[in-house]
DNA sequence: ATCGTTTCTTAACTTAAGTGAACGTTGTAA
DNA sequence: TTACAACGTTCACTTAAGTTAAGAAACGAT
């Protein structure tokens, strides 16, 4: 499990047998069930994650209804707003599948960031990525329809489609659950003709 | 000039006099004419913008049409993800105004890293700042009608709808000019009565 | 000052998403 | 096993966005 996490990392720096014991022995790999919540909205928390294996879900509850807006999974990671800027949780985080997950939190970053500060770049390059691939995801959003979103997930990320219910998806991709349905059988009709 | 960015870094880290210094010297402020091309689609690039004064906006050319998909105002900086990939550029990115930039490239960057440690940390912190940021207004997109998009953003960035020509508005809120015309009217009809 | 372009608005029509409700299926828990 | 809740689909209806076209206003360049 150790490996896959040094895999990663090692496409952007390469670790020393000293800095692989140190994240090793921080002990921060934790396991969650399928369901189970990270974090609630309006709660305080210091806790990032980043998933090596499962998946997990950003939600909003608004008017009463879920509001699925992101999801993590292998070699994902999050760090919530409300860790970044001290305010209480606007949204959930949750578990779709049983997962295992990399937990982290400011102190811990600044204690190995000072021992080695090879760390804080990689964070750095990383964050660097995440924002610009984020970027480009909000830039295709924005430029595309629903039926285009869905049909992009569809070549981007195929695998989400069969692990996430549909009405998640469907906040995903900006709509309702009905109009997901809809859009769905409009396009097995254009492709059976 | 420079106090306004040293003002704005000053609610991150403090500087000394020695790496106010350092910044000035390596003289990376650039002026530019309204209308100015930074980056066109195709091109590859290394410069990242912060913007001192005035207003640069990203857009691409889709099915021949211009889709603005972000403006950068006094205080906010953009390296474009061509720079992070190192691929050619999918969009634009020009001068909506006369402004005053702060140009940077991943050299520059390195060898301050390399000597102000400090400026690596100021640039973590920013970028995860303005990842978790960009995530919450990806959300907010995702969970919003065209029509509270735009109030939203009346509430959020009032000088963007004096700044900005309604065109450009209308697609970094996901519609197109005339729906944007058509919802604004709406929305006065509403307040009269 | 004029010409031409760009920008913004309006309108009529088309298309697709939102809404509310019903129904069958699946999954869960008593 | 039954009962209930959650999920996905379908339908009829409403609302709003996309499309195409036209015209008025603002802006720039000559």
């Amino acid at each position: 499990m150790q490996d896959l996490l040094f895999d990663f990392i090692s496409k952007y720096v390469s670790l020393t047998e000293d800095e692989k014991n140190a994240i090793v022995s921080v002990d921060i790999f934790r396991s969650f069930k399928k369901g189970a919540t990270l974090l609630r909205e309006g709660q305080k928390s210091n806790d990032g994650y980043f998933v090596l294996k499962g998946c997990i879900r950003t939600y909003y509850i608004l008017d009463g209804e879920e509001k699925t807006t992101a999801f993590y999974t292998e070699m994902e990671g999050l760090t919530p707003h409300c860790v970044i800027n001290k305010t209480p949780s606007e949204y959930y985080i949750s578990c779709l599948e049983d997962s295992i997950l990399l937990v982290s939190n400011p102190e811990i970053e600044a204690e190995s960031f000072e021992k080695f500060p090879k760390f804080e770049s990689l964070c750095r390059v990383l964050s660097e990525e995440l924002l610009a691939k984020e970027q480009i995801n909000f830039d295709k959003f924005k430029t595309s329809s629903p039926e285009q979103r869905y049909l992009n997930l569809l070549q981007s990320r195929p695998d989400l489609l069969q692990r996430v219910p549909q009405h998640q998806l469907a906040s995903y991709l900006g709509i309702k659950p009905q109009s997901l349905s809809r859009l769905r059988a409009r396009i097995m009709e254009k492709n059976k003709s």
